[in-house]
DNA sequence: AGCCAGGCTCTCG
DNA sequence: CGAGAGCATGGC
């Protein structure tokens, strides 16, 4: 089955994705012009390959869906409004240029990577475990860690003869048990840490869903700070990534600091609260500046 | 070889 | 209180 997607404009599909084209293709991978990952709608596991088949300025996806049960009326709308978010395709992207277009360093990059969108995950839940993985080891290891994990606890879907995994389910990471945690490489520490958030998440302790509606960033980043093993950090990049939160800014962020200091500050070393006063001037925006301000970095795009 | 890596918690003094 | 140790492993 196909699905089609109009975006609002602009729109550019493969700098979008371009992040994904050396991910796990068991997992999620951008290539050849095609992105695929398994969601999960209404309990069924649906393999999806995305495709541009519009332009940046009248951009259209087509969605090819893979399944093994029956997909109802509700799960096309479902599985429509998930890649929307996977690609934030909603957000009009001329009101972030126009309000940072002040800024000689953000005018010349957003000219640069018009169209660019930040990805989301599909869930709340998928962006605080991988945020979790991600704490202070360098994301070389962690990618292999989450790929582990993924592999480990999530479900799969064969299709073709080949295998694709879904991000396991809170219940699945609740019930891991922490010696098959630490095989994948996780420290004790984040081990307990990711079954015990895994827990709370599934007794609805810790409601992401709720969260993610609540309307004050700085009160969600409070809440989740509370938990045992997220902090500050932890809870801006979630926020990031998996809540389309693109008001807070990682600044504590080791890469947010090196690019914020690459285009503003000359390379030198720079403080998060440094970072957080450079990041004031772009207001609402300053998560979705400081992604533009990384893919530039990984592009070599100077000013 | 060793040191650092997109942090966080716990323990000392 | 604030400072400091400990964590896991891959890359340089």
């Amino acid at each position: 089955m196909r699905l089609k997607i109009t975006a609002v404009r602009p729109f550019d599909f493969g700098l979008t994705a371009m992040i994904f084209s050396n991910g796990d293709k068991e997992i999620r991978r951008y290539e050849s012009g095609v992105y695929w990952q398994v969601l999960r709608v209404g309990g069924k596991l649906v393999l999806v390959f995305v495709t541009f088949v519009g332009t940046v300025e009248k951009p259209i996806l087509s969605v090819e869906v893979k399944s093994d049960g029956l997909i109802s009326g509700v799960d096309k709308r479902v599985i429509v409004e998930t890649v929307c978010s996977l690609f934030n395709l909603g957000l009009n992207l001329n009101e972030f240029y126009e309000d940072v277009k002040s800024d000689g360093v953000m005018l010349s990059l957003t000219r640069r990577l018009r169209g660019l969108r930040s990805p989301s995950t599909p869930s709340v839940f998928e962006a605080l475990i991988d945020s979790i993985i991600e704490q202070q080891i360098s994301l070389a290891v962690a990618r292999r860690i989450e790929g582990r994990v993924v592999k480990t606890f999530g479900d799969s879907l064969e299709d073709e003869g080949e295998i694709y995994y879904a991000f396991p389910t809170s219940q699945s990471l609740a019930v891991a048990p922490v010696k098959r945690l630490r095989e994948c490489s996780l420290s004790l520490r984040k081990a307990e840490y990711i079954k015990s958030v895994s827990g709370l998440v599934e007794k609805g302790d810790l409601d992401l869903g709720a969260l993610k509606d609540c309307q004050d960033s700085d009160e969600i980043v409070r809440e989740l700070d509370r938990v045992r093993g997220i902090g500050v950090w932890t809870a801006e990049l979630t926020m990031v990534r998996g809540m389309q939160r693109f008001d807070v800014i990682p600044a504590d962020d080791l890469g947010v600091k090196r690019c914020i200091s690459h285009y503003y500050c000359g390379d030198g070393k720079i403080s998060g609260e440094e970072a957080r006063m450079i990041a004031k001037k772009w207001g609402r925006w300053k998560g979705l500046a400081s992604f533009y301000l990384i893919v530039a970095r990984s592009l070599g795009i100077e000013i």
